[in-house]
DNA sequence: CGTCTCCAGGTTTTT
DNA sequence: CCTGGAGACG
């Protein structure tokens, strides 16, 4: 490739480089050009004649590790096909599907996301005999998962679901499926209890990459530690600040734990920052130093000082929406910043919906990123779980989901009916439902025992086509019709063009499937491994959108890691950051919130724009709010402040917090 | 027995 | 505003 990596990179980036042998910790603050050093590394282990195959890189959400992929190319000036560039839920899947087998599984498994497992719990919950609300599902999923991870153990208040959780358990398992945890929980422990499989890996990964270092887990540690272990070319970066994911598990004392593991380790930091101005940066330095439990660094920068960061309190979040629109359009205007560098940012998902009506309003084209994702959608999901039953029919939770969508007839009682011979015989329900297609007498009437001929037929039709054919999405086309969804949406959703938008989503599912196989790096396309994939993908939906020109939407969480030339951060009131959901416990969670406020600021270059309302609507109430005590943190002098509309003089400025809490007396 | 309609509730952040 | 549950019809 012939990189000139030394007059590329500053001395700290180049030594964060070149050390590509053995265990390296690199602590790099924010924005300073910590992917950049990755990228790099990666090519220059390259351009030391180490293969593609034999190189890992574990980010941490899909996003992450497609910007990756995407700088590496433009670096290598091709496509590296064989380079790992994963997160760790990808990489285990991909581990599962080439040997789950060897736990007793088979290689067609269900992953379950939220919402199956919820729905699995649910149906368990009934079954043995919790009455509906006096259970809250959603804490108890939770529970599960801090357990399963080995991240809390039972206590005499959690004891009592301990019989769920088994029941869970074996449930998962007779469906040949798995949850998000047991990416990580399986194929870590493939890797402790069958050593032939880990010296599989061993054999082909010689150099490891992990970005986010202080957002993996326990397991996650313990999993690369593993693959590692044997090379010790483990090289981690990381940022103690910028860990954000403490509620999932994340440790960044993993850090510690790295130093124990792999003494002779080599340290570099890197503290220069090459993205924000002084004023944005100073903000951020002022406010993380709040933060008693840190390691502590000194970022600094050498580009110029930059604006005021502009604060700007509204009225009500429709106004907050149209200043933001507004101020877009301006600063696009005025600076000439593309709108694909411009990040609006939010705490919580439902925040997005008032600034998209803005952008609607407006015409500003945008996108959202995260919340309520393509893949989860009703439609679009009643859809994949055909797909599911298809590619697995023993995942019951799927196949209770559209066994009667489109309605077909097979109502409460014949599901009953059929769940009573599964349990007699401990199958699946799809197993019990054929039994009775064969059986000579059953319980169930003519015309219902028809309907389930019909369906395990089309079921059976359409797999054996899936399976036999390339034309996956052609296929898929021929479902659709074949069940008619579409005359099934029609009906339920009279009103509206809802039928019409639905059924659009539908369309864009089958083009995402087309896509897939039609994408030339996919040498081996097939039904299971895109649902696999879809599964994982809870962001943006597909492929290369990345040159469009769309305003960013997206929350705190998925921002980390991306930087924009103008962000607005919108919402900045009590309850919303730090939220009232995480102020409950300890004192821990605050810090949580302001490392997430702390992202949040640093993710921008030049332009920082932040907004409050006074008023706005929850659950359909409208709420007097307060501002965010985290403003009060940054130094008043680096701050702007306005009205919507009306600039505001730097004396009239002084005390806003007062000026809040007075109305809007301004 | 299955479906339709009306009513309440809402889960922080992501894989 | 949208989804799921409960109870009324057909």
């Amino acid at each position: 490739m012939g990189i000139d990596f030394k007059n590329l990179l500053n001395s700290k980036q180049y030594d964060a480089v070149r050390n590509y042998e053995g265990p390296v910790l690199i602590l790099a603050g924010a924005g300073s050009g910590k992917t950049r050093v990755i990228i790099y590394r990666i090519a220059f282990i390259l351009e030391k004649g180490i293969p593609q195959k034999a190189i890992m890189a574990v980010t941490f959400t899909n996003k992450a590790a497609r910007e990756m992929s995407i700088r590496i190319r433009e670096l290598a000036g091709r496509h590296l096909r064989n380079l790992t560039i994963s997160t760790f839920h990808a990489l285990g899947s991909k581990i599962l599907r080439k040997s789950i087998h060897i736990l007793g599984y088979r290689p067609n498994f269900s992953i379950y996301d939220q919402q199956d497992k919820l729905a699995l719990l649910k149906d368990l919950a009934h079954e043995a005999g919790h009455k509906h609300d006096s259970i809250d599902l959603y804490a108890v999923s939770q529970i599960f998962s801090g357990i399963k991870t080995g991240h809390s153990t039972w206590t005499a208040f959690t004891e009592q679901y301990e019989d769920l959780y088994k029941a869970y358990n074996s449930h998962l398992k007779l469906y040949n499926a798995v949850d998000f945890d047991d990416l990580i929980v399986l194929p870590l422990r493939l890797f402790q209890e069958h050593k032939d499989v880990l010296a599989e890996y061993q054999k082909q990964f010689k150099y490891f990459l992990v970005d986010e270092f202080q957002d993996t887990s326990l397991l996650q540690y313990q999993f690369i530690k593993l693959l590692a272990g044997h090379t010790k070319n483990l090289c981690v970066v990381g940022d103690d600040d910028q860990s954000i994911y403490s509620w999932r598990g994340a440790n960044y004392e993993n850090i510690l734990q790295f130093e124990k593991d792999f003494p002779h380790f080599q340290e570099i930091k890197l503290e220069q920052n090459y993205r924000s101005t002084g004023k944005i940066l100073l903000a951020a330095n002022q406010l993380i130093s709040n933060n008693k439990n840190r390691k502590g660094k000194k970022l600094w920068t050498g580009t110029e000082d930059g604006e005021l960061i502009q604060f700007c309190i509204v009225e009500n979040e429709k106004e907050e929406g149209s200043y933001i629109a507004e101020q877009v359009k301006a600063i696009k205007l005025k600076h000439k910043v593309p709108l694909s560098q411009f990040g609006v940012l939010v705490r919580t998902n439902s925040l997005t919906r008032s600034i998209e009506e803005a952008f609607i309003t407006y015409h500003i084209p945008y996108k959202v990123s995260g919340g309520m994702s393509f893949f989860q959608r009703k439609e679009v999901k009643d859809i994949i779980a055909y797909l599911r039953i298809i590619a697995n029919p023993d995942d019951d939770v799927n196949f209770l989901r559209i066994v009667n969508v489109p309605k077909r007839g097979i109502g409460r009682k014949s599901i009953e009916y059929i769940t009573h011979i599964a349990t007699e015989k401990s199958c699946s329900l799809f197993s019990a439902m054929s039994a009775i297609r064969h059986a000579a007498d059953s319980e169930i009437n003519k015309k219902i025992k028809t309907e389930i001929i019909e369906f395990i037929n089309t079921i059976e039709y359409y797999k054996q086509k899936f399976f036999s054919r390339k034309k996956l999405a052609e296929t898929l086309r021929g479902l659709i019709d074949h069940i008619d969804y579409w005359g099934y949406l029609v009906q339920e959703y009279k009103k509206g063009n809802t039928a019409k938008w639905k059924y659009m989503n539908v369309e864009g599912l089958v083009n995402s499937l087309a896509d897939y196989e039609d994408d030339p790096d996919n040498l081996d396309p097939n039904l299971y491994a895109y649902l696999n994939r879809i599964t994982l993908l809870t962001q943006d939906d597909n492929q290369d959108e990345e040159n469009e020109e769309k305003v960013n939407l997206m929350t705190i969480h998925s921002a980390k890691g991306l930087e924009f030339t103008a962000v607005f951060l919108a919402g900045v009131e009590e309850s919303i950051i730090p939220h009232v959901r995480s102020m409950s416990e300890d004192e821990s969670n605050r810090e949580e919130e302001r490392r997430l406020f702390y992202v949040a600021i640093t993710r921008a270059k030049k332009h920082l724009y932040i907004t409050a309302c006074r008023q706005r609507r929850k659950k359909g109430k409208v709420e007097e709010v307060q501002i965010s005590p985290f403003m009060e943190e940054i130094p008043k002098d680096l701050i702007n402040v306005c009205e919507h509309e009306d600039e505001v003089t730097q004396e009239d400025a002084e005390d806003y917090f007062k000026k809040m809490r007075l109305g809007k007396g301004l």
